[in-house]
DNA sequence: AACGGTTATAACTATAATGGTTACAACGAA
DNA sequence: TTCGTTGTAACCATTATAGTTATAACCGTT
């Protein structure tokens, strides 16, 4: 920091004494990858736009690098949502937009390790009746919980989805 | 801090407060963490077992070391699921094992904060039809998604998936 | 055949959560 | 006082994310 300039910092003056506050927030969010949100945003981009849809384009709407767009084009044309014209460039869906669900582009952006949502802790002891017991029946209910969203997921197709935009 | 040469801290003065919020917002998520998990091995061991149980005994049960095992009993200490003697030792349930869902623990350990399982990217180009919309239409489906699968984990309660051991 | 815009990918970074671990102070009953 | 226990702090290795730079490959146009 420049000292001796500083003291047109702000336009202020140092004719006064100094009291900065520092209030520091930190907002910790364990979530699900933005990859998906943003998958969701370059899929609805190649759906409504009229002109070529280039990676840098769609980073432009988005907000971010070229590159973490292209990667996350990158899982969708293994999944078979999208291809890419390599070389000219240019991205078209696979697929009719009524025909992508939510669901396929969240599977799609691999957000979750061997879809399973929950991770629930192995070895347990077995000589212990909770330890043996536990694992299979928590699993199966965070299952069906996991299913719950999942089916929620597989309700809204990006048709739906972009038909609300205004 | 450099007390006494704050007067020419930044050039500003005391008749300025300066209040910066910095907001720092992190993604991560691969899995919800096994805590939830072994939360729920924790308060099922309370409920099931006729001795005292401190500590070092679930941690025998769960198969991992007694820290972690300490450090989760103090969430749901804080989420008045349970309390622990201290010095002495053992833990037991504040509440009836019918009255503590899956939702509940899940909540308990903080597995995910601001209850938003889904990140959502920020800062879309609002100069875009997409980028303008994207966020907002986008994170109603999404929270549509969750509430359907916590909704699903409030429905089993912890006497209810005790009821199933063998 | 060269050029220019594009895609694909490797490599690297900073950040931070997780689960495990050691260490130690505080607590309370025998 | 002693001993088993609780409650934390501190540290570690591992890992995923999002961003970044750099570079090779691709292909239509000139």
């Amino acid at each position: 920091m420049n000292e001796g300039t500083n003291s047109n910092l702000f336009g202020l003056t140092k004719l006064y004494k100094v009291t900065i506050l520092v209030i520091t927030v930190v907002v910790i969010l364990k979530q699900i990858s933005t990859r998906f949100s943003m998958a969701v945003h370059i899929l609805s981009l190649i759906t409504t736009s009229t002109n070529e849809v280039t990676g840098d384009f769609i980073a432009g709407s988005v907000n971010t690098n070229p590159v973490v767009i292209r990667r996350i084009m990158g899982m969708l044309k293994k999944a078979g949502l999208l291809d890419v014209r390599p070389g000219v460039g240019g991205a078209f869906l696979l697929k009719a937009p009524e025909d992508i669900t939510l669901l396929d582009i969240y599977h799609a952006v691999h957000v979750i390790e061997g879809n399973r949502l929950f991770g629930v802790h192995q070895d347990s002891n077995v000589r212990c009746q909770v330890g043996r017991n536990i694992e299979s029946i928590l699993q199966f209910e965070l299952n069906e919980a996991q299913s719950a969203m999942e089916q929620r997921l597989a309700q809204t197709t990006l048709s739906k989805l972009i038909a609300r935009f205004e």
